[in-house]
DNA sequence: CGCAATCGTCAACCAAGTTGACGATCGGTC
DNA sequence: GACCGATCGTCAACTTGGTTGACGATTGCG
């Protein structure tokens, strides 16, 4: 590639940089004994955090269809990292929640992430890295009626 | 999803904000009769605007296999957006060029590219805009050892 | 009570990758 | 020139992670 940096678009940058995080979190992941972990695992277990959710939330949080999030949740609970529990109040509904290994799992992740974003603080500043923080912000809730939108998975 | 916004992780901005982008490229080239174009042509024609590829060359610059390549390259020639012809300095070879349909869907992209960012612009202003081109450029580039790397695509 | 709506899972299918294989062609060595 | 390992790109079989359709069970409303 010999196009000229400048002239390098933004959407190929966000692309790079991206998909430079997420390799860079599952080598550490990997490294840490984490090697079954899709990268959309990280979604469901950031939605996890701090409430159950139920299929269809996470379904319409991830952007994709309930089927393909039923499944992803079969994966994850094979691997311990949810649970899947049918709530008292509707037979139809599973209730999802994080298991004990996930909320482990979800602290590797934050760790590991805490540790990137501090290398390239290391690189151009941490100046430069709240501001990338902070315009990204700007602009997706700018565009989404100032709420976080759906994440389809790229990766 | 409740969490304060400054938590989100980096690394799901950029998700958000690359979706955003593609997504809103698709739209447009889609509004503009452009509808039969896949995000990863726009790596391929960014790679052919200044010189012509050969098959291995554009999977390394993809990251994904020569086959899967080679399979891309199909759909693009039948779109007509590149050319593939055996040079006559090694039979084997295929060299990849961009088609007068290409050349047009690549000004078309990066018109796009170009009211996008400016729309960016607008919301937050050209000066961080720019300082976020140059933020990412600088992560990027300081972690390839100054070179552009490889771009899977994401999406 | 009846019925439309909702839930989540099963099933079939698809697109875009992967790996393996291979015929044709190079390029280096003898 | 002959031989052979390396390289090229395409074919083929397979995998992965989605999609759409279907459906039994369960709600919630009239």
């Amino acid at each position: 590639m010999s196009d000229p940096v400048d002239e390098v678009p933004i959407a190929r940058l966000l692309a790079v940089a991206y998909r430079q995080l997420i390799d860079g979190l599952h080598r550490r992941l990997a490294e840490r004994g984490w090697d079954d972990v899709r990268p959309a695992y990280g979604f469901v277990l950031l939605a996890l955090r701090d409430a159950d959710a139920k299929v269809t939330d996470l379904a319409a949080l991830l952007g994709v269809s309930k089927q393909a999030t039923s499944k992803l949740i079969d994966q994850m609970v094979e691997g311990r990292y949810v649970t899947r529990v049918a709530p008292a109040s509707d037979a139809r509904q599973r209730t999802i929640a994080l298991a004990p290994r996930g909320r482990e799992l979800l602290a590797a992740v934050e760790g590991i992430y805490g540790e990137l974003e501090g290398e390239w603080a290391n690189l151009v500043g941490t100046q430069a890295v709240a501001r990338l923080h902070k315009t990204l912000t700007e602009v997706v809730l700018a565009t989404h009626g100032g709420a976080f939108p759906t994440v389809r998975p790229t990766g």
